[in-house]
DNA sequence: CTATCTGCAAACCGTTTGCAGCGTT
DNA sequence: AACGCTGCAAACGGTTTGCAGATAG
């Protein structure tokens, strides 16, 4: 499954004038495999651990390419933007744990009703919505 | 109704033990009669027109200050989490124009249902949600 | 009178860019 | 063989810190 998405974004990648290589490939596997936030850094961080030759930069712009292909997401909390995560498709939402970042996707915001109701009230024309929900997961609830 | 918000800011910096000095005072100003969300920057080049020996650091410092009283929020959206806007109480959720920044706060989300759903399903324990609405104002639309 | 606040300059830190050599295709 | 990709080093830009003098209470 986790292999599945490696293999989804690899020939996503190429058919889209992208090469694959080796950095390329440790990167992908990383955040594909995670079911955590990540920043820069820690993905930075594990690759290294498989790949001690590989460069920052290199993980910047490997997740530019990953997001601007709609395979990976930026991440907003209250401690900060900075962290990705895969994209799970046909789930527009996440629920995220404040201690360790662990994501949960879902859908079904039943939200329509309101945004035509603000919609009326404002004059606004909406185009789209964010909904994020935070909480602690059963293995941090556990620890505490 | 500015003016109030404005002179409420001041009781609560000076019960908290802050000084109300004239930098301040005009930063204050500022954020506190904007309809559209502003940046340390904007804040800045805006109190400089009636301030011009403002120092950029003193904006930093007191927007830090109106946040930690929670009199402003940070928004955060698909373009950058640099901007603030004043918090209005009772009304949790923010409408903003793509276009311009201009701001709208509605609350009565009705998300009771779905988060204790998505509670029950991912075994997470939810502790807070963020609801966020992208449009393009009547103004804004009415330019194009 | 004292503690806080201010503006300046410098430090900081995450991110981006320029470049010469390397690796995919 | 050609072009994209890599890692390094340096640049960048927004934010934070240290400090000496100014100011609110």
């Amino acid at each position: 499954m986790i292999d599945d998405r490696v293999q989804t974004w690899m020939v996503e990648l190429q058919s889209n004038g992208y090469r694959l290589t080796d950095p390329r490939r440790v990167v992908l596997e990383i955040i594909a495999s995670s079911r955590h936030v990540l920043s820069p850094l820690e993905v930075y961080e594990r690759a290294r651990r498989r790949s001690p030759r590989l460069g920052l930069v290199t993980v910047y712009r490997t997740l530019e390419k990953l997001e601007e292909l709609g395979l990976i997401q930026r991440v907003h909390t209250p401690s900060g933007c900075q962290a990705f995560i895969a994209v799970e498709p046909g789930h527009q939402h996440l629920l995220i744990c404040q201690e360790c970042g662990r994501v949960e996707y879902f859908s079904g915001d039943r939200l329509d009703g309101l945004m035509s109701a603000v919609e009326g009230e404002s004059g606004y024309r909406v185009r789209d919505h964010w909904l994020q929900l935070f909480g602690v997961c059963a293995a941090c609830r556990q620890e505490s």
